[in-house]
DNA sequence: GTTTCGGTTCTTTTT
DNA sequence: GAACCGAAAC
């Protein structure tokens, strides 16, 4: 049984939800019902009850939120919970594959790849293959269909059928560019972030025992934000758990809004027939928003058929009630957030309690002008990860060259730092080195430096005694310094117009990199690690700082005031999105149910009238129909500027 | 044949 | 910003 504090610390629905008994329970939990503190209380009871931490495993959206889950439950328990295993479905695979790759013909040490080396890969084999034109489909367009073969064991065939038309005759060559792709990553010994999900699940497949084993090891299975998982991760999870079905998952169909990768929320809708005798419990109860908040939300997801049927409710007193406002363009928008923050600063809020969403990275494009000459403290989750800019990665490739000898992406963007070193003449280089460079082998040495032209050889013996002094063992973090000390820093000076910033990121990098266990985990870690999940540790206690967010970025969140910006049709919803099926549709509302449900106390709907183009004329706007749905008592309505 | 540079165009959501 | 393209420079 529960033991008193429990009782205290949860309501009797999230103590029925965190105390149950063993066995599959799914539980449906509202935005802001308090879903994160049931899933730390079941791992406290877990643990309490007798369970091994070690047998515990979470498995999360973001590897930040693991972590702050087991700090929870850490306070509550104690130390026990610190050897519970969680992270994101990447991350867990990404650990089983370090121990079980030579099953599936890898090395241990494989190279993970990001998005930014899959892009360069696929750029490759598309050139390769000659099929580069106007009217073959881009990178980023071949690799998203090759990630939803993947994440949902789609035949690329009719992948390509749905989204092309057959007279363009492009299948066979995009089969081509994949079987071209998926052979390149074996000759580097390399994973993408679908190959992780992918090898992962097959070592559970094709390997009784290493099922088994993780079975057997893992005696509980929790899963958060499980309406966001794909078919191979409910898959993960279903086999992991398949001997004892203690399989605890988390999550609101309302939020699932990552179904263009692949995520099905049919997962969640069809738990209770795929596990026998599962528990459902659901938790209604909201403590987060004011009651003219959740009348919003419930009101905008009501628009939506199909779903498990959940009502918010409110516990908090009457606050103020949303306001949609009439703006005239982008930059008035932007003039009328600095005003609002302003406003809300002197009412009390802090600037960390203030977050400005939108639906997509370039809509926040006027504000962050905007900002700093308004000497507004903001932080902001960019599309672009730390760990993806440019400087970042050209110190990656450094280690990444000593580290893996077949990795073909790491050498040819080093060597492609040097002076009269571009693509061809890196690729020139690797070919001749016989895909692989070993930098301490006498010979490998003689043969890249016949190919390098003559400004480059200098340079070059300068990076060649980084790559000794490690053989010499030298730290890691030394090396880079060396690095940056004799080639790459002034490289930075002259490519780039910030280099200082450029060589401060270097710097922190260096500090993280010196605390690394090994060179391969953290080249491993760092590949695997989410755009929020280095929040806190860059922020120096807590910054007071504005919060600027996509609104995917921003799940999971809450602030006291939230202001969201274009919502307008095609902005959001997202004219991209808005496919023939209702689908598109359907989660584009459910993403604005989750931007409304962020807000605790102040909720505000920004709606320029007209969005301005680049050459000087204006589109009007129509509001989106998300705004127009809701019954005109539930909202506020302001008017700004002249309109 | 390659690299480099300057100008142009475009931004959905991300592990 | 950064990705792309075309033209100049090596």
């Amino acid at each position: 049984m529960s033991s008193p504090d429990f009782q205290q610390l949860l309501n009797a629905e999230q103590l029925a939800a965190a105390t149950a008994p063993d066995g599959p329970i799914l539980v449906l939990a509202a935005a802001g019902t308090g879903k994160t503190r049931t899933l730390v209380f079941r791992v406290a009871h877990l643990v309490r009850h007798g369970v091994a931490p070690d047998r515990i495993l979470l498995l999360t959206f973001t590897n930040k939120a693991a972590r702050e889950m087991l700090e929870r439950a850490h306070e509550v328990v104690g130390p026990g919970v610190s050897g519970v295993w969680g992270g994101t479905f990447h991350h867990m695979a990404n650990r089983m594959l370090r121990r079980h790759a030579p099953k599936l013909g890898f090395a241990h040490d494989f190279t993970i790849m990001d998005r930014d080396d899959s892009r360069t890969l696929v750029t490759q084999c598309v050139k390769e293959m000659k099929l580069e034109n106007k009217d073959f489909p881009k990178p980023a367009v071949l690799l998203g269909l090759f990630s939803s073969v993947a994440n949902t064991e789609t035949p690329l065939a009719d992948l390509v059928a749905q989204r092309f038309s057959e007279e363009e005759g492009l299948g066979p060559h995009i089969e081509a560019v994949h079987a071209a792709y998926t052979k390149r990553k074996r000759d580097m010994g390399a994973m993408d972030f679908d190959d992780l999900l992918v090898n992962g699940l097959k070592l559970l497949r094709d390997h009784a025992d290493v099922q088994d084993r993780y079975q057997q090891q893992f005696r509980h299975v929790l899963v958060d934000e499980y309406q966001d998982t794909n078919p191979i991760q409910a898959e993960f999870v279903d086999r992991i758990g398949a001997g004892h079905g203690n399989v605890f998952v988390v999550g609101d169909d309302f939020q699932s809004i990552y179904s263009w990768r692949g995520a099905d929320f049919r997962n969640i809708m069809t738990f209770p027939e795929r596990y026998q005798g599962a528990q459902v419990y659901k938790l209604e109860t909201n403590y987060r928003s004011v009651p003219g908040v959740l009348d919003v939300a419930n009101a905008c997801i009501a628009g939506n058929p199909e779903q498990f049927q959940k009502i918010l409710r409110a516990t908090r007193p009457a606050g103020a009630r949303p306001t949609v406002v009439r703006l005239r363009d982008g930059d008035e928008q932007a003039r009328y957030v600095v005003e609002q923050i302003r406003l809300l600063k002197r009412e009390g809020h802090r600037l960390s309690d203030i977050a400005v969403l939108y639906r997509a990275h370039f809509h926040a494009l006027e504000l962050e002008r905007l900002l700093p000459n308004a000497r507004v403290p903001y932080v902001i989750t960019s599309g672009m990860r730390f760990f993806e800019q440019a400087h970042i990665k050209d110190v990656c490739a450094l280690l990444r060259v000593l580290v893996y000898p077949t990795d073909e992406l790491a050498f040819t963007r080093l060597l492609g730092l040097l002076p009269k070193v571009g693509p061809r003449t890196a690729v020139k280089a690797w070919l001749k080195l016989a895909g692989k460079f070993v930098a301490k082998d006498p010979a490998q040495r003689e043969i890249l430096r016949s190919v390098l032209g003559a400004a480059a050889r200098e340079p070059w013996s300068r990076i060649e005694a980084i790559l000794d002094e490690a053989t010499e063992g030298a730290g890691a973090d030394d090396l880079v310094e060396r690095f940056v000390d004799t080639f790459y820093g002034e490289h930075v000076r002259h490519a780039y117009e910030n280099a200082d910033e450029r060589l401060d990121d270097i710097g922190a990098f260096m500090v993280d990199l010196a605390r690394a266990e090994s060179l391969d985990e953290f080249l491993s870690s760092i590949a695997l690690l989410t755009n929020v999940d280095g929040d806190d540790a860059s922020e120096e206690g807590g910054k007071e700082a504005v919060r600027l967010s996509t609104v995917h970025q921003a799940k999971g969140l809450e602030w006291g005031a939230v202001i969201l910006l274009w919502a307008v049709e095609g902005m959001f919803p997202s004219s991209r999105s808005m496919n023939e099926s209702e689908e598109g549709e359907s989660e584009e509302r459910r993403l604005f149910y989750v931007a409304v449900t962020r807000a605790k106390d102040v909720l505000r709907i920004c709606v320029p009238e007209v969005r301005r183009t680049r050459e000087g004329g204006v589109i009007y706007c129509t509001p989106s129909r998300f705004v127009e749905e809701i019954p005109p008592e539930f909202l506020l309505r302001e008017h700004v500027g002249f309109l």
